[in-house]
DNA sequence: CAGGATACCTTGACTATCTACACATCATTG
DNA sequence: CAATGATGTGTAGATAGTCAAGGTATCCTG
């Protein structure tokens, strides 16, 4: 597989999910964004994110739809549905969790 | 595989590591450490834990002794070593790291 | 002597991610 | 005008980490 260097598996739902939540965005600049903001630490790769964003679609938690994107290219703009904000939400509370039990095990008295 | 519900893949090694940086434990104890200082959050299935000592054993970063154990059993005990001390740390900034971007995308403005 | 807790471990399956491709369009540059 | 790099979509194969479910054995308690 190559270990995830750039990545914390199982987050990139989370991370799409909450990208898409401001506005649509096609998959090209949904990578670019999540890069842009975690401030180059977090790279998304072509090949997790499409696969991602066909795993999304199918649970029904976004939507494509083909369209012009800002540099007027056809490109396939993705939609946060109502279900994927209410899984967005689970994501959220669920990453807390976990990263807030991780880090009382690592800062251990 | 089941995703982890219970765990953050690819954080296991660094929860053991952290772990036995007090003293060495034997792998039961282990299990139970991180759990009961994660508030139960955290919960370590012996399927992972196991090959994951393994794992660490092979890259020289634990070494494995038998002794008795509080109870007066034979267990296995596990220690860090230098090199795991390293590796623990390395480990260590690279969550902080991951994790500290995660949140800027979570709750990115 | 049955059952539960402690303690070790393996096997098989699944899935997310990675690397590496393949394809196409557009703008810039030599 | 050809080459290059950025944009944009996607697939194929490999790999590794985790889970579920099992096995073995000892000790203590009722």
């Amino acid at each position: 597989m190559g270990k995830p260097n750039d990545l914390v598996q199982g987050t990139l739902d989370l991370l799409i999910l909450r990208t898409l939540a401001n506005q649509p965005k096609h998959g090209w600049a949904i990578a670019k964004r999540i890069q842009q903001i975690s401030k180059e630490v977090l790279q998304v790769q072509q090949g997790s994110l499409y696969p991602a964003l066909h795993r999304l679609e199918q649970q029904g938690w976004i939507t494509a739809k083909w369209a012009e994107s800002e540099t007027g290219r056809q490109a396939k703009f993705y939609r946060l549905t109502s279900h994927g904000r209410k899984q967005l939400e689970r994501e959220t509370a669920n990453w807390k969790r976990l990263s807030g039990a991780i880090n009382l095990v690592v800062s251990e008295a």
